[in-house]
Parts: C-alpha cells; sequence; structure tokens
DNA sequence: TCAGCTTATGTCATAGCCTGACAGACAGCA
DNA sequence: TGCTGTCTGTCAGGCTATGACATAAGCTGA
C-alpha cells in the first residue's frame, strides 16, 4: 500500500499495483457511500479515469475485488494452521491461529476513517446478501482445506473421524459470532474474541454432555 | 404436481400452477444436461413458449428456482425443530427434526429418472459455485432462526449461553457432511444419516476433552 | 350475456455484469 | 533504435434482471 516500500519495483509492476489500490479504495468508499449493489463498475473506473474493461482484467468480478480482504483472511488462517508446531493439541492449535490471524489484521491493515478497513469490508458483507453469500462460499471452501491440514497433523482419516469436521464446524460458528459482535457493538479486540472462543469451548462439553437447561 | 389432485382450484390457478411446474422441470432438465451456468433463461421459457419475462414474475432469479427444494426443506428443519414437545432435550430435539425432515423429503418427492428430485438438486448444487454460496447463505439465516427456536425452547439468552449456537452449528456441519455422502456415493437413506449425526454426537465430548490424536 | 374488474402474460426498452477480439500505447531489453 | 511482451482502450455482444405499458384471459355481479 506504501509506494516507497518497494524500490526495486519495476515502473510498470508500480504502476499496476497503484491502479489495483485506486480501484481498491475507490470501490470500498463508494461501496460505504452508495451501497455495493448500487454502485455500477463504471462509477468506479470513471472515479480513477480507467475502462470499465480495466476493472476486469484485475478482479474477477465487482464480488471479487469486495472479498479481496476476507480472503486473506482465510487464507491466513489455514496458513496460520498448517505453520502451527506438531505437537500441539488441535483445540490450541485452532485458537492459536485464530489469534495470528487476528492479531495480523489488526496489526499490518491501514486505516480508512479511523477504522480498520476490513472492519468497514465486514459491514458491507454483513449487510449485502450477495456478498454474504459469496464470503460463506469462500468459509465452506477453506474449510475443507483447514479440514485436510488438522487431519494431516494428527494423522486421522476425515472419512471416518469427524473430529476435524466437528472443530472446524466451531471454528466457522465462532467466525460468524466474532463478525456479528463488530457489526453490532463495535470491535474489542483480540482478547475479546479469544474470550469468546474460549466460552465456545467451554460450553462445548456440558452442552452435549448431560440435559441441556439453564441450569445445568 | 397432479393437476388432478385439485378439482376445486380455479383454472387461473391451476394454469398458474402448471406453468411454475413446467418451469422447474424443463429447467432442471436443461441444468442436467448442459449445466447451470451455460443454460440462459430464455432456454428455458422457449422450451414452455412463455417469455423470458414471465420466468421473472414465477421467480425473483434463475438462482432462486434452483433452491426452490433447499429452501424448502430448510423451513420444513426449522418448522419441525418449533414443533417439537417441550420436554426433549435440545440434542434429542434437532436429532428428531433432523430425521422428520429427511423422511419428508424422501417421503413426498416424485422421481425424476428413478431418483428423487432434491437429489438432483443437491449435485446441482455442489457443482455450481454460485448455487452452493446462495444455498450456504440460506443455512445461514435459517441458522438464525434455529436458534432463537432452540432458545425460546429452552428459556436460555443466546447472546449468553453459546450452548444454541454450538448446536445449530453441528448440525450444519452434518447436513453439509450428509450432502457431501449422497454427492459421492449416493444416498444411504435416512438411518445412514442419522448413524453420522449420532457419530459427531458421540465423538464431540472426546475431541474437546482431552489430547486430540489417533489413540484417544 | 355483457360490462367491468383483476390477474397473467407479452412486448419493448433499459441498466448492469461480464467476456472476447482487436488494436494501440508503453515499458523493458538488445 | 527497433523488437517484444504486457497493459490498456475500444467495440461488440450475451446474459440476468427490472420497469412500463398494452393486451388477453379469467372471474363476478347484474
Amino acid at each position: 500500500m506504501d509506494d516507497a516500500s518497494w524500490p526495486d519495483e519495476s515502473r510498470r509492476r508500480r504502476k499496476k499495483r497503484q491502479t489495483r489500490d485506486a480501484l481498491i479504495d475507490t470501490a470500498l468508499d463508494l461501496f460505504e457511500t452508495k451501497g455495493y449493489e448500487h454502485t455500477a463498475v463504471h462509477e468506479i473506473t470513471d472515479a480513477i479515469d480507467v475502462a470499465e474493461r480495466t476493472f476486469f482484467r484485475y478482479f474477477a468480478s465487482k464480488e471479487d475485488l469486495a472479498l479481496f480482504f476476507v480472503k486473506q483472511e482465510m487464507d491466513d488462517f489455514t496458513d496460520a494452521l498448517a505453520a502451527r508446531p506438531a505437537g500441539e493439541a488441535p483445540l490450541t492449535t485452532v485458537r492459536n491461529a485464530f489469534r495470528q490471524t487476528f492479531e495480523q489484521l489488526q496489526g499490518d491493515d491501514h486505516l480508512r476513517n479511523g477504522e480498520p478497513r476490513y472492519l468497514t469490508v465486514i459491514r458491507l458483507i454483513d449487510s449485502t446478501p450477495a456478498l454474504l453469500a459469496a464470503s460463506l462460499r469462500y468459509v465452506y471452501d477453506n474449510s475443507d482445506r483447514a479440514v485436510v491440514v488438522l487431519s494431516e497433523r494428527e494423522h486421522v482419516d476425515p472419512d471416518v473421524d469427524r473430529r476435524p469436521w466437528l472443530l472446524i464446524a466451531i471454528y466457522g460458528a465462532l467466525v460468524a459470532l466474532v463478525h456479528r459482535e463488530w457489526r453490532t457493538s463495535g470491535c474489542g479486540g483480540v482478547e475479546d474474541m479469544l474470550a469468546s472462543f474460549d466460552a465456545y469451548a467451554d460450553q462445548l462439553g456440558p452442552a452435549i454432555a448431560g440435559r441441556w437447561s439453564t441450569s445445568g
């Protein structure tokens, strides 16, 4: 995002990155003010004076641009999962990968109107059915990969042993919950998210083991 | 689907239902042979000789038609959940609602080329990214409703007590797994699905309680 | 049976998303 | 300078979806 950080970059590459960043920034601005569905692609490209056709040379679709950061977040999670030390217990691994991913999000993202860019994107997604659908599909696809990673780490066959699926399902539910909390009451920071995670984990056993009631 | 079953139905209503059914049948045929994305709406409407515009008076979108049965399945599940007797334990309730929904699916659906129509649809969805995304979003929306139903049954506040979310997340994972199994190795019947459900439930406690490994 | 209302459909026009094909501009390199 | 490969603009077109208006068909009451 900072042009000076790649001084060795060729002029051609730099211009390309500038155009891509300009597309993202302009698009997010327009999405925020006019809404995703009421922003035409040509409005984005007109604003930075490139042809509409150019947009589709950078992004496969309008959706693709809007989900740029979400995809990165998901990929980061799977990468973090795969990179955790082998001795770690699976639940701990997921928890740590989760922590790393969100610390990264909060760390290296730059601000827009005083709030991190991914927050804008999450609100946008939650308020736009088409984007919500696409991001859920990405989570779904990513779950498959995460299950493979977990299964290989623990040397189990996911077709027989359902535990990897369970863990990832819980992770998915957690991410959804975290997004929900962000949307309504703002972002409480990494520690709040981990507290949510632990609350899930703590309630998991009792939820299934005995009778499920307010007193239990 | 059988015209004789509503003898009192007005001519207008009957024609409307016939057109709707013809649209669904023709569309599924074309989707199956040509693929969803390579089937244009005008091809569907040409085949039964109505205007393209008419299609969009019956269905909000091409997607809407393809997900017709999925939406019904989801709604049936939530309805079944709400209708279960109050004394039942939550996990049992979900299990029974699950059973009811799929028994209903297998019962009253009519055959296409020797297999139930919803099987065609599920394969279609799993092989079409756009449809998968849309159906996941519908599951997501439905989860919210299911959580509300469960929470009210058990008099808990879902914002504090995460257990309703956990149960529904597990249900979601199960549905995904069942669909996966259907897609690859055909449909094994209600009992197989319940066995999957129970396998999840049985592995849930041990998965979290102790160290998660092949020996545990 | 006819008039009048409602509903379903057809027709036309248009916006928006997306792709393919081709040509021109430009950076990088010999 | 001239060649090469990449990026971009332009044009044409297909597909999904919606709005506006007109027409036809079904229904209802006198």
